[in-house]
DNA sequence: CTGAAAGCGCTTACAG
DNA sequence: CTGAAAGCGCTTACAG
């Protein structure tokens, strides 16, 4: 592992010259330049990030904060921040917390999620931080902006943090007024449980979107029409039984909030001998990669570019472009595909 | 942020004591040492990680490389990774090959890939690396040797590496001896695509373990039992339709060498009207989340445990225990779940 | 456009 | 058990 010094010696220029050379900066003659740069090829040169970081303050790295780490859409939104900081030439190191731990509780009530924010993210390792689908107390938002480094958020709410965030309320809304245009009127929803998310309010404002968008429709909304699942397929096909064994309510088609609870509906309706879309349609949110398998109708809200453009957001304040800590909204796209059609006939009795 | 000359005045010792106090080192007096964590803590002092690993050579900090980030099962392995690192008080920065790539390609032909080697893992920014399901070419084997640092190998069969993986042959030949125990003989194979996985060596070991079991039990392996797919739900249901539509074939029974493939298949029989396990036998490998919803009988490999273990054995390995590069078996388990039972009558024509 | 030199914030022989 | 001091490998004003 050959350090600097080797190389300004086989280039016959100074350390200095090596370093503004190799960090592309304007002030090197090309002649110089590329002296340097053919040294430094010769023995396999790269810089050493603690030795640059120290020195120059800048990491050349992003940390990234997820509530889990199995999760089809957390691994979608990773994959897009990778790719992305890499190809600009930063690591990302990964930070976890546990999601079912509310951030309401005491701070100390959960160790690993109080050391992240005393210990690891205080060792100066990230030039930024991405959080996403976080909700923080107050103590947690006050530790951070202490670091004195670029946040931006993705999906959850954070105070005084630019946010990228695609318009939850508004793709649920969309994803009910697709049913209720194909002239279903007993939409019913399989809502998030929020016990099983860190950004605790996402539930609320998805059956909000579903709420307005009946109502706009002159439907007032049933209660009874109302589920809440752990995001999983299990807790999908589990509420769907549930829903469509409920004898007072007779729903012709169903909203749920993730894909996957979505496929989990299918499943169920299947089992239970109703056809989709013919006996019950089904909407998800999402773009989960099983959608297209499944013949699902869903809204695609495109995990991999909320990482991107998060990290091309972190990037750019990287680079001394203020942003404000205001919103910036992602794109979201219905996609019809083969579960969702017009109600066979009203099945109320 | 304070830095470690502040700590010392509070605390009214030099900054040497204090960076072995907090260190952790024997030599400091219990009083002293006290005194030294309150001050740290009064003032939220946390170590800088740069110049911490420019004057010790210590970064505190493990990279992982993976193939992909959006498969369930390297997710699971670096879930486990992860939290094992946090534990011990390490940072992880994830690397990430694009698949579908293989290694036999001439070194640049993946500008990522050959990236990674020269530049990424060269930056000194990790203490050890952690390579998951990776086959590498002699020059980025080379170039991984170069790098002086312990390197621990999941899966991917890496000369002198020590490397932790299940035995894929034994159980591949586990899953299909529970088949010909239940009394079936006619047993198809959905095998992976090599093209598919950076590890090109794993389909062909599953394959011979079902081979060898059938040969066992002195059945001749039948090439039109065989398909290969691309280890998802959607290619698993596709080999299937090919597999039970080929008149000339009748298996009663299917081992497909990923639990994602075995999902495809069940879903693919019942769309066939096959009942499982009545009309049709089905195990996977792996112990995917879905498992237990779908009741599918399979070989658990347990990869949270293998990101745990790898974990494990480079933080021994960064201890100054030096590792054999020899090869530890990790533990894997057969799960019966409501896929598999005895063939109902033979369904040889 | 380039170099000499200070300094980034720690750790660790060395000496006591 | 503790401190003074060198040094880790770079970067960057400053001067020319």
């Amino acid at each position: 592992m050959a350090k600097i010094q080797k190389v300004a010696e086989l280039a016959g220029v100074s350390t200095a010259t090596v370093s503004r050379a190799l960090a592309g900066k304007a002030s090197v003659s090309p002649a110089t330049r590329a002296r340097v740069e053919q040294a430094a090829k010769e023995l396999g040169y790269v810089v050493s990030a603690s030795a640059s970081s120290l020195a120059s303050g800048r990491t050349r790295n992003v940390g990234i904060v997820t509530p889990q780490l199995s999760s089809w859409f957390y691994m979608s939104v990773l994959d897009g921040a990778q790719r992305t900081l890499s190809d600009a030439g930063y690591d990302l190191t990964l930070y976890h917390l546990d999601a079912n731990i509310g951030a309401d509780l005491p701070a100390d009530a959960n160790p690993r999620r109080r050391r992240l924010f005393d210990e690891f993210l205080r060792r100066k390792r990230v030039d930024a931080l991405i959080a996403v689908s976080l909700e923080l107390n107050s103590a947690e938002l006050a530790s951070m902006h202490g670091l004195n480094k670029p946040v931006v958020g993705i999906g959850g709410p954070l105070p005084g943090v630019p946010t990228l965030s695609v318009d939850d309320k508004a793709i649920a809304t969309l994803a009910t007024e697709h049913l209720l245009s194909l002239g279903h009127r007993d939409i019913a929803h399989i809502a998030g449980d929020p016990d099983f998310e860190l950004d605790f309010h996402l539930p609320a404002t998805r059956r909000a979107g579903y709420e307005d968008a009946l109502r706009g429709a002159g439907i007032e909304p049933e209660p009874l029409l109302v589920r809440s699942a752990d995001f999983t397929i299990a807790g999908g096909y589990d509420a769907t039984l549930q829903l469509l064994g409920d004898p007072r309510v007779h729903p012709t088609a169903i909203f749920a909030a993730s894909d996957e609870m979505a496929i989990g509906a299918m499943l169920a309706a299947r089992d239970l001998g109703r056809d989709v879309p013919g006996d019950l349609s089904i909407v998800g949110i999402d773009g989960h990669d099983l959608g297209g398998f499944f013949g699902l109708t869903t809204v695609d809200q495109f995990p991999q570019i909320q990482g991107r453009r998060a990290v091309e957001t972190v990037l750019h304040e990287l680079d001394g472009e203020h942003e404000e800590p205001s919103n910036e909204e992602l794109p979201y796209e219905l996609v019809v595909r083969k579960s969702t059609s017009k109600p066979r006939a009203t099945s109320k009795p």
